[in-house]
DNA sequence: ACAAACCATAACCAAACGGTTATGGATTGT
DNA sequence: ACAATCCATAACCGTTTGGTTATGGTTTGT
């Protein structure tokens, strides 16, 4: 608990910016990825890349696995647990989330 | 939608300083509030405090109403939707989530 | 009328940020 | 053995950020 508000700062910090929001999307959407991949799909160099995943891998939104000569990235969204937490205590009412899970669902059809 | 969004970007950066979330909390929790009084309690100068209620302005996190020579501003929890939307499509949190809900409605009786 | 209070903006500054190119270490393919 | 691939780190750079003090406009109190 005292853990999670230590990372919160991490986690918001983290996905302040839109690539890295970017990478993190592209992570959760289609699974395990390498730097190179994610490269490819980011729009900026491979420096750049590998730094941005140090700064997720840091909040623990990703974890990585090295296999040979590249790294696989996965996102790992338990990590957006103190963030959910924040708006539970700072925002967002059940009521209103209610409303929303509701309408997501029927979106989704039976 | 679009508008979401965009204002998505806006909401992240702002919350991502601790300042800024420490003003918004306090003004989640303690209602309505003036400069002045935000200033005694975030621990910076004046000036800083305006500018960072500038920034929860330009997110739509606060509102504000001027009332003679005092501002007094409030919270807009509202404008935490694009982060909640987010995190529903992003998070996978649904599981859990729904575990949450489940529990507090039991809580809450039939 | 005048002093004080409240607030926003301007001007300034050090530090952090997000990007780049350069480099090198480890692994793979030929 | 050698070249190429993958990735992380270093070095560098312009911009943004978060803080400060200074200033001025409006409103309130005396």
């Amino acid at each position: 608990m005292c853990v999670t508000l230590a990372n919160a700062n991490h986690v918001f910090r983290a996905l302040a910016d839109p690539t890295r929001r970017a990478i993190f999307e592209e992570l959760t959407r289609q699974g395990e990825q390498t730097v190179h991949a994610l490269t490819r799909y980011a729009g900026v160099s491979q420096p750049a890349v590998s730094r941005h995943l140090t700064v997720l891998k840091r909040a623990k939104l990703v974890r990585h696995r090295r296999e040979g000569r590249e790294t696989h990235y996965r996102a790992q969204p338990q990590a957006l647990a103190p963030m959910v937490d924040w708006l539970d205590l700072y925002g967002a009412f059940w009521r209103e989330r209610f409303d929303r899970l509701e309408s997501l669902l029927e979106r989704m059809g039976p």
